[in-house]
RNA sequence: GUGCCUAUAGUUUAGUGGUAAAACUUCGGUUUGUGGAACCGAUAUCCAGAGUUCGAUUCUCUGUAGGCACC
């Protein structure tokens, strides 16, 4: 059978889990480690596909649950699918709602989204049920089978099982995509961490059977979601479980405790198979990244430099700045010095700082492009440095800076 | 010139005989498989003077400023 996709590594990092190569898809080849661009609704916001050829990005991620709820698949069809309708002729992934099921359903309307800073969150489902006064009602009922949406545009209940996950995304076409998975606040007990990821491999299994019952899974790759929560056993069994069956690549997937994070991702990834690319999923700090790399993350995707650039956060070597701050207002400097991007070439932080106080359209657009290209190009500085051998005096030199 | 009305945060407005509220602005912060160009917090104020009253931002008078109407 004919593989839709073909991962080869060219460089190990010595003595980590790290290494650099390449995915080549239908649409192009991925250079690993590589930082793929959010584009939820088949567009990266504030965005045209030109921009994103001109920051340096390869591959653009979409979601099923979005896309699925608007336009819907008879639209995305009648566009000729995602890469013809948003005009983006590389690479691309669908995330397979998963995410959905957490953040529309157990995280929906409370602080707990990817990472958490303390664990200080109570558990969302295990014991107060829905019981919190404070809570919102939930758009996701998770059963044996799947899980209920409802949509927040029209209310009507869309049910989404493994097999219509795989049925709406071989409809959107993206080259690389996902199984159905649960994912969990890190926060739950140990028991709901435990039926939810039996949860995961069922699905998981569902997912890839139904995908290669079909013949477009010569086409489009299908990467199975290891999940587990912070537990070791948990996460390793996962690993073991989703690891053994013939996905053609990898998500690692769940919130975290900060903490648990990188650890999480070595247990897995010790386990996962070398020779299959691996994803983490939602993680893109530039801290975060470093260690995903080191411990064998091939790809990442966030949505952090794209909405924290709409609300005026921007990266620099230094770390965050926060643009709309009175210190900028008459700043003629680049937001980053030295840095090459479009915006930091052409636009002082003063004309960025007024068009973020006047809510200009093209302020979200310029401090998108920074902030896209700032984080695109560390992670192709990640893997240039693990080629070139000096990838632990990059991530040194530039955390040291980054955090000063 | 006469009459009437108005005066509360930087702005636009609530409100009360026991020293005041909101929105926007301003100033900070948060944001990790995008529900939310969203959210959280902070600063800051009763036009001036006199009177009534235990107590006036509130009631009365005068002044000042603005608006409206009439001459």
């Amino acid at each position: 059978m004919k593989k839709p996709i073909e991962f080869k590594i060219e460089k190990k990092l010595p003595g980590t889990l790290g290494r650099a190569g390449t995915i080549t898809t239908p649409h192009g080849v991925i250079h690993t480690p590589a930082f793929i661009a959010v584009g939820t609704k088949a567009s990266v916001r504030a965005l045209t596909t030109d921009m994103l050829l001109g920051l340096g990005v390869e591959a653009v991620l979409a979601n099923t649950y979005h896309l699925y709820m608007q336009p819907g698949e008879e639209l995305i069809r009648k566009m000729g699918g995602l890469q013809k309708m948003m005009n983006w002729n590389g690479p691309t992934f669908t995330d397979s709602g998963g995410f959905q099921v957490f953040s529309l359903g157990a995280g929906y309307g409370s602080n707990v989204s990817k990472v958490l800073k303390d664990m200080t969150a109570v558990p969302l489902i295990t014991d107060a049920k829905d019981e919190r006064e404070d809570a919102k009602p939930k758009l996701v009922q998770i059963d044996y089978d799947g899980a209920a949406f409802k949509s927040p545009l029209d209310g009507s209940i869309h049910f989404i099982t493994p097999e219509r996950s795989m049925e709406i995304q071989h409809t959107i076409g993206a080259d690389i995509i996902f199984a159905f998975d649960e994912c969990t606040s890190p926060a739950e007990s140990r028991s709901y961490q435990r039926e939810a990821l039996d949860r995961t491999h069922r699905w998981g299994k569902r997912s890839l059977e139904y995908h290669r019952s079909k013949e477009i899974s010569e086409r489009q790759a299908l990467f199975g979601i290891v999940q587990g929560g912070r537990y070791e056993d948990l996460r390793k069994e996962s690993a073991q479980v989703i690891g053994a069956m013939d996905f053609d690549g990898f998500g690692i997937g769940g919130s975290f405790d900060k903490e648990d994070l990188y650890t999480a991702v070595k247990w897995v990834n010790e386990i996962l198979p070398e020779d299959k690319p691996r994803h983490l999923l939602g993680i893109g700090e530039p801290e975060d990244m470093f260690e995903g790399v080191e411990n064998g993350c091939d790809s990442f995707d966030c949505v952090a430099p794209t909405r924290l650039a709409r609300h005026g956060t921007l990266y620099t070597k230094t770390g965050k700045i926060h643009i709309s701050n009175a210190q900028y207002t008459g700043d003629l400097g680049p937001i980053d010095e030295g840095c090459l991007c479009y915006a930091c070439k052409n636009y002082s932080r003063a004309y960025l700082c007024h068009l973020h106080k006047s809510r200009e359209m093209v302020g979200p657009m310029l401090c998108s492009i920074h902030n896209l290209y700032f984080i695109v190009n560390l992670v192709k500085k990640m893997r240039e440095t693990i080629i070139d051998g000096t990838f632990m005096d990059f991530k040194k030199e530039f955390l040291s800076r980054y955090r000063s």
